[in-house]
Order: C-alpha cells, then structure tokens, then sequence
DNA sequence: TCCTTATTTTAGATAAGACTAAAAAATTAA
DNA sequence: TTAATTTTTTAGTCTTATCTAAAATAAGGA
C-alpha cells in the first residue's frame, strides 16, 4: 500500500513518461509536482527502492512495469470517479478534477470493481481520457477532433478539449455528451465549419467547436 | 481546513461525549484512537489552539460549539457514504465502515451536497445511527431495539445492532432491510420471542433476531 | 492526612515529506 | 578543451503526528 505521495509522483511520472521520451528528468517531475527538486530527488529514491521505477544519479527515472501498474491504478481511479461525478452526481466536466484527485486514493479493490460496474463499466472518463482496465492496461483508441473527421465520417463524443463553462452549456443545450453519436453531413473548407447529425437533429457548427470535441471513431 | 487526523479526534471525542457524562478524558481519548495518552495530550493541545475544544491540563476536555459542528460534519460525510455503498454499490451492512473511513475526509461541501440529493435525503445511515444535518443537528430519534417492542407496535427497521453475515443474510432472506416496516403480532414472555409482520409475510423470529435489530417508533 | 496508585503531561526522539543553501555532475558555448 | 551555465544531488532544517521514558498531578485507601 502507498502512501498519497508517493502515488502522487507516481502519477506525474506516468504521464510524463507518456508526454516526452525516454526518461524523466528530476526538473520535470518537480515542476509537475510543484516541489522542489531537492524533493523529487528524495522521493526518486524512496521508489525506486520500492522497485516502482529504476533511478540513476543524474539520470532521470522510468517506471518498472510494477511503477506502471500502479500509477495506471490510481488513474483508473480517478477517472471512473470522474465518471461517477459527472453521470450520477451532474457535477460539470470541469468541476470534477480535484474531487477525484481526492478520491483516487481511496483505498478499497472492491469498492472500484463495484463502481466499475455501476457505471457500465465506461472506457472513457468525461474529459475523453481512456480509462485504465484493473491490470493497467490502456486500450488506446483513436481519439480525435471532430476537426478531422471528413464529409460522412462518424464519431462517439468521448470528451472535451477546452472545457468552459459556455461551451459546456452549448453542448448541454445540442443534447451531445459522452457516448452521443456526431455524424459529419457536410464539410466547409473556407471556414473549417460543419454540418453535423446528432440523433434526429442537423445543425451547424463552427471549426471552434470541432476542434474543441473529441471523438472516439472505428 | 484541517487534518485527516485532527478530523479523526474530533470524531473520537464527539462519539465519546454522547458516551459518557461531562468532559473527556485524555486516557480515553488515546485508548478510542489507538494511540499513547502523550499524543492525545499534544493533539488536544493543539485542537485548544484551534478554539475547536476547550482543554484545561489533567482536566479533559470539551467540544466548543464550533468543534462539535465540525465533528458531526465529519460523521455526516461518513454515514452519508455508507448510505451510498450500500444502497448503490450493493455491499453489505458490515462492508462499509473502512471505505467510509477514507471517503468521509475528502473535501468538498458541493460534493456532499449533491451526494445526500443523489441519496434522497436520507435520515439514518445503514446501521440505523442517524445523519446529521448540514449545520451539524442530529435529529435524536427514537431508536430502540425490536425486542423493545410489545405486540401490535410498529417500527421502521434503521439498522442492525450485530452485523455478522450469517444475520445479513437472514434478514435478506427475509426481506427485511432499511426503511422496512416491522409490526409485531405477538410476543412470547417466556422466551421473548415474537410473530411478525413484514409486507405481506407473516413469520416467526427468536428472542436473538429482535435483540439485533433497530427500529425507530413514532 | 499521608502514601500508593493511576492518570496526565513534559521532554526528547523518530519518520515522512517538504524546504533552503551549497556542492557536484552534466551540458552547452566559446 | 576549458569555462560558463544548467541540472541534480547532498546536507541540514522544519512540521506533523507519532513514540518512549520520566516527571508531575490527581485520586483513592488506610
């Protein structure tokens, strides 16, 4: 069991592993921690003493396939949390990160099992994100604009890019959410504009929409 | 905003208040908390400087208005949570207390708000100990045992006393679960056992099964 | 009341996780 | 290749919440 620091810094290493290539370096993870590099090194050694990452002075980190496990843990956590906030709990998308940034270290397996099924077991959390099944594993899909899907192609809304307050009541105000199916009837190039199907309605929307909508397609 | 463990002594010393008459004493409050007199004493030090209780050396200690609120804000989260495991998670009676343990420290007024209207406003928790309101009032209800009862009186089920499996699942069985009305038919002086009313059903309980379980009169 | 016992507090230490300042290593530039 | 700069580590402190051992106070019995 760990402690909420230390799967903290597991967690920005994680996604930092995934942003850049090759090992973390002690700034990086720091400056992601809002710590001070004196105290990413420390923290450095306590995990990797742990076997959750391989550390070398002056060398930056990776995590061992155990470090990986358990960050993919704590992410799964916190985004079917998320999911929870939003679905059940009608929290907006933008309002739910710190709760679950809380609620992600909760320590109990079958309470997750448990709220993973009384999702639906959902694969994306409400910004998009995949969700981490209970090994660690991360389907990784084709998530995209709306932007780039062609004349004809369809996508599942899977989440949002930017997430204002005053986008994320024009999308309430479409009826689009997690899960609705946008189908592209029609494609300008001059502006990057588009007219779209969602359930029986037609409508247009501007290139600023599409490139602020993720969807999942295939 | 104040620490995990300071929320975890106000919550000892709240429990222990309704327990025994008058102030409370460091010896207990480290025996509640599993830990040495010495760390109480420094704790309630620092609860005193907090103005959350009024603390006099070799004296014991008092809730102030402000640290019983607090408290019982606290125990409000909790029984909240349990309410939600159990109604919407499915876990059993006994299940629930360690998770609640962790989801009741986790911050966020709107959080809890949302969750008591997701619950429907519920007034006892699963184990029939009632939830306090959100400025921290306790309705103090008329709890008392089934076996309290004399015939033809009626009580809500609000909990149960013992929570072993075997009486979980008894009471499964039976159909018999929180806000389950219980009218008693007839009961036996000699060995206290009774004839109940539950929906429909008619059926025999022993002097064991009444001492176990909760109800709430009026 | 005085003495013994139990309770409570004080003093000093420890572990986790953070910090600052200074030293060491790596990197970049001349 | 050496010098300047950046990055990283080390050394030493601090705070929170705990502990042990010892001292102080309160309570109970003869």
């Amino acid at each position: 069991m760990y402690s909420l620091a230390e799967e903290n810094y597991l967690k920005a290493i994680y996604h930092l592993e995934h942003e850049t290539k090759g090992e973390v370096s002690t700034n990086a993870i720091a400056e992601r921690m809002a710590t001070k590099p004196s105290s990413a090194t420390d923290m450095m050694r306590k995990l990797a003493d742990k076997k959750l990452l391989s550390y070398k002075r002056y060398k930056g980190v990776l995590l061992t396939p155990e470090g990986r496990k358990t960050a993919a843990n704590v992410i799964r956590k916190h985004r079917l949390w998320e999911v929870f906030l939003v679905e059940k709990l009608k929290f907006h998308w933008d309002e739910v990160h710190e709760i679950a940034e809380q609620l992600e270290h909760v320590k109990s397996e079958e309470l997750i099992t448990r709220l993973d099924a009384y999702l639906g077991h959902p694969d994306f959390d409400p910004h998009g994100d995949p969700i981490p099944d209970k090994h660690g594993n991360v389907k990784r899909t084709e998530k995209k604009l709306l932007s780039e899907l062609d004349k004809k192609q369809r996508g599942v809304c899977v989440g949002v890019k930017e997430s204002s307050s005053d986008f994320l009541q024009y999308l309430d105000k479409k009826n689009i959410t997690i899960g609705t199916k946008i189908t592209v009837l029609g494609k300008e190039f001059f502006d990057g504009s588009m007219v779209i199907q969602v359930g029986r309605d037609q409508f247009f929307i501007s290139k600023k929409i599409a490139e602020n909508l993720y969807v999942q397609t295939n």
